[in-house]
DNA sequence: GAACAAAAATGAATGTTCGTCAACTTTGAA
DNA sequence: TTCAAAGTTGACGAACATTCATTTTTGTTC
């Protein structure tokens, strides 16, 4: 183990990078399944065959595109309930951000159609941030949750499918602070307090961090 | 509108159940993705071609199936909760048995993959039952919920999204009982009922209906 | 029961895509 | 300068959903 990263490792890296951005942005403007591998290999100007020494399948690509997506959206969530008081709050601005991401940038609700995928990111990615919330919540007395790594899984399915439900207008988006409502009722705290909670007034988010692929600079 | 159902109407109708059958066949032995649409076609004994004359897409195929199989799980549960006095007993029942179908029945567990169309089954095909036990036990004062089908929905995707878990070792069989008290606290009951209700003695299923495709008896 | 039009079935051909691979290029140490 | 290891390439193979021109079946009318 070297103490700094080689130069290789870090040029390997770079490529990583690169392919994943790049992969965000034709995933995000025609969706998953319409991004083509070779559409995605020409856009971070690389061979077709060059993807798969970095990702093993599409599948691998798109998770990782996922996860970047969910990680950024986490840190942005954290620079923001970092000033709130009640732990509660904390954990119910998280996944009220979420939702309205999810359904009104168009960046997301082109990925919802992999539930299952997305809902696994979500998961691992912004689990970290939204479990150490419901123990915290759960510890102060405001949650009444035992298991908040289950509660947690419940509630990114939920979310993705009630985000999903909305982009494709089989919910109306004015159904959105039910849908926070109910989700807070699975942390045990009843129903009257959920709707309390998730009609306190919320600060707005930090915008995107940018893509950093090149539009088409090189060579 | 002819007032009985036409000769052609009829025979059209069992073509489409035979086909249905047969992918449902299909696809529960080797997944939606791995069943591919010639080896469906011949099992149900028919072109290639032909399945398009029924269906327009593969997918439609699949959800014609996860229909069928929703359907029919509706039914035999609800023969069972007829019996019961309590009506969040029978919502609870009907969750309760949707988990254990869909995590011990193969049949099911190879469909959990897309996350998004069963859900979506379920949600049109169960949500009738679903929707309608909820209503009456929020009228006998048992839940709280006043939008019964956004409960339904989020309910939904969480019950498919769990049972996955389950199926690809994510989350312990043992788990099934949280889920379901979890489940049951979207319904605004609060957590102590919630333990409650999920710890009842719960009765047991009819099987399935047998599937329809004949195995290769014609010609 | 013959003639015929409409409906349904057929399966070979099509087009698209993922992922592989043998050949080629770059890198960096000796 | 040399050379092996690592990385890159794009043509290619295989798989598969879907199409469509052709054939077969069905039901009706005389």
């Amino acid at each position: 183990m070297t103490e700094t990263e080689g130069r290789v490792a870090r040029r390997q890296r770079r490529n990583r990078d690169a392919l994943i951005a790049a992969a965000r942005d034709v995933m995000t403007e025609k969706g998953v399944d319409a991004a083509t591998m070779l559409e995605i290999a020409e856009r971070a100007d690389v061979g077709a065959g060059t993807v798969y020494n970095y990702f093993r399948s599409k599948d691998d690509l798109a998770i990782a595109v996922l996860e970047t997506l969910m990680h950024d959206l986490a840190l942005r969530i954290e620079v923001v309930t970092n000033t709130f008081e009640d732990p509660a709050q904390v954990y119910a601005f998280g996944i009220r951000s979420v939702l309205d991401t999810a359904t009104s940038d168009m960046r997301w609700a082109q990925m919802l159609h992999r539930s299952e995928v997305i809902a696994d990111a979500m998961f691992r990615r912004m689990g970290p941030f939204a479990i150490r919330d419901l123990r915290l919540a759960s510890q102060a007395g405001r949650f009444e949750v035992s298991n908040a790594e289950l509660v947690w899984r419940l509630t990114t399915h939920a979310l993705i499918g009630a985000s999903l439900a909305i982009t494709t207008g089989q919910l109306p988006a004015s159904a959105k602070d039910q849908i926070i409502v109910r989700l807070l009722c699975m942390t045990g705290i009843g129903a009257n307090a959920a709707v309390e909670l998730a009609a306190r007034p919320r600060p707005t988010l930090a915008p995107e961090t940018p893509s950093t692929s090149k539009s088409s600079s090189r060579r």
